[in-house]
RNA sequence: GGCGGAGUAGCUCAGUUGGUUAGAGCAGCGGAAUCAUAAUCCGCGUGUCGGGGGUUCAAGUCCCUCCUCCGCUACCA
């Protein structure tokens, strides 16, 4: 029986500088996504990985008196221990400047150049040094002191170089075809409208080597250029996946079920890339997904306003599983999404501490005082509590469903109303007092009660991985009883079973002497 | 300018194809309980559903118009 096959990539990151709190989220959420497929029972393949290339790094190595693949293995590497320390599950990470991917991006530079879509011309106009990019003539301004200046207020100077081209032009209406259809191709759909009206008010060519610098990969035939970021970047996708080899052991999981990207480089991924794959003749992905920003306070992070955030601050301030849940519980994924110091300690208490954490130790500890440590027997189920539990069963339906829409923050929704139920349904059970005029009856609560958190447990996983396998473990719950399959019906904890003795999940925040500085 | 989206309780938002007294979470106020991480549970909102007009037996939910905010409008990884 061969499993469904999933593979999910986060965008490569440009190492030219730290990463910070908008590259963590990004690494949460398709961690939790992929985390979710396999727990799911799909075959995951998981990437991420850095874009090493171009003038920007050329420059900054320069700056620094050292060389460019010197400057990218070191960011690189941090970018690498930021994704291990936010708990990234990731089965690979890619690096632009390896082997494998100089020889992907070259054949498929080769097969597009094949079916006829690249030629060479020159490209000119306004250009930016600063910017590293040209400019329509209509976005500059000529200033009071003679000097022309891009939208940004740097210096442009007219350039001409040779350059080769990439057909775009000729893929309008296929691009169009493909979005009306399928509709899922791009999401969430605000984004997809955004691609589609681009689309469709007319595409250039697009220019895609370059000899301005020479960092970079070799343009087939013709080395003095580079190819420029496009089919450099975008094509790690397949790289990781082994093309050209298509015997290789990755190559079954493409098509990618889903790129994940940030909502800065949606016409790359939903406009470029898939027509690039169209003229190599390659499958094409099922689904862009594009998320939104992060604010401070509302407030775009900025160097010059000094609100940037740190992840590797962040996670040491709040802790990796409450980080984790704020981001994904608290931003819609796909909107733009704000934070700050007072609403992560009110999700951290309110929901982890407070609802689940407390949940736990409050029945956990009637557990260890009177049911012996163990796994209480239970009698026949009442109404309320076959209404709880069945709650938490469907919660994973909808989690499912949500997840496959990238809905992450609905699907953590879900089950965190179980929770609040689950609340709910201790406080109108009151097994404190059943404990003095019916023991059976409070067995069989205390019992409902730990099942449902097993089944929490289990969809917790992907969110908070580290105190879910805590919560699981202080349930006694076999590390290989903790995939979704456990969750169904007949499938529950075993009473007799020797219970550990409970410890909190989660510690409440406290306030420390004075607030946490940019947080 | 063009195209698109949004404006619902203090805050963040849900509100199917128009139909009973417009909802949730958080914050706030009051109460209960005491198993538990000073945690939990219950109760409490006279909200011009951005303004105005229209269609309809009936509109937050459709149409027109105005106001405000935001996104996209090609080479920023």
């Amino acid at each position: 029986m061969t499993r469904d096959s999933f593979y999910l990539t986060t965008p490569i990151f440009y190492p030219n500088g730290k990463p910070h709190i908008g590259h963590a989220y990004t690494v949460i959420a398709s961690d939790t996504l992929s985390r979710f497929q396999r727990l799911n029972g799909k075959e995951v393949f998981f990437l991420s990985g850095t874009d090493e290339h171009g003038l920007k790094m050329q420059q900054t190595a320069d700056k620094e008196g050292i060389t460019p693949k010197e400057l990218a293995d070191r960011n690189s590497a941090v970018f690498r221990d930021m994704i291990e320390m936010l708990g990234g599950s990731n089965d690979d990470f890619i690096r632009t400047t390896e082997e494998r991917h100089h020889k992907a991006c070259q054949e498929i530079w080769r097969r597009m150049a094949a079916n006829g879509d690249i030629y060479l011309s020159r490209y000119s106009g306004w250009y930016s040094v600063r910017q590293e990019a040209y400019f329509d003539e209509s976005e500059t301004t000529v200033g009071e002191d003679g000097v022309r200046r891009e939208p940004l207020g740097s210096p442009v100077e007219w350039n001409e170089e040779e350059s080769y081209f990439f057909r775009l032009s000729a893929y309008q209406d296929k691009l169009i075809e493909l979005y009306e259809k399928n509709p899922e191709f791009v999401g969430p759909s605000e984004r997809r409208n955004e691609v589609m009206s681009f689309v469709k008010s007319g595409l250039k060519d697009l220019s895609i080597s370059r000899t301005t610098f020479n960092w970079g990969v070799p343009v087939p035939g013709d080395e003095k250029h580079v190819m420029y970021v496009w089919v450099d970047a975008l094509t790690n996708y397949l790289t990781a996946a082994g093309f050209p080899d298509e015997n290789a052991e990755r190559w079954k999981f493409w098509p990618a079920n889903v790129h994940v990207i940030g909502k800065d480089i949606v016409r790359f991924h939903a406009v470029y890339w898939p027509a690039f794959l169209m003229s190599a003749g390659i499958e094409l992905p099922k689904r862009v997904f594009a998320h939104g920003f992060l604010f401070n306070r509302g407030e775009k992070m900025s160097k010059s306003v000094g609100n940037v955030v740190d992840p590797f601050q962040m996670v040491e301030h709040y802790g990796l599983d409450q980080v984790r849940y704020f981001f994904m519980r608290e931003v819609s994924f796909g909107q733009d999404g704000s934070y700050s110091h007072e609403s992560i300690v009110n999700r951290i208490n309110a929901d982890l501490a407070n609802d689940i954490g407390n949940l736990a130790q409050r029945s956990l500890s009637m557990i260890a005082k009177n049911c012996e440590a163990k796994v209480p027997a239970y009698g026949a189920f009442s109404d309320a509590d076959k209404a709880i539990l069945d709650q938490a069963e469907s919660a994973l339906a909808t989690a499912r469903e949500a997840m496959d829409r990238q809905a992450i923050n609905v699907a953590l929704g879900a089950i965190f109303d179980v929770v609040s139920e689950a609340n709910r349904y201790f406080a109108g059970q009151e097994p404190w007092a059943l404990r003095k005029t019916d023991a059976e009856r409070m067995g069989t609560v205390l019992f409902t009660t730990a099942e449902v958190l097993r089944r929490v447990g289990i969809m917790c996983q992907p969110f908070i991985p580290g105190a879910a396998a805590k919560l699981l473990d202080i349930l006694a719950v076999p590390a290989d009883k903790r995939t979704f399959a456990e969750i169904a019906g007949d499938r529950m904890l075993v009473p007799g079973t020797d219970l550990p003795a409970p410890q909190p999940i989660f510690p409440r925040y406290v306030e420390a002497e004075a607030p946490a500085a940019g947080a």
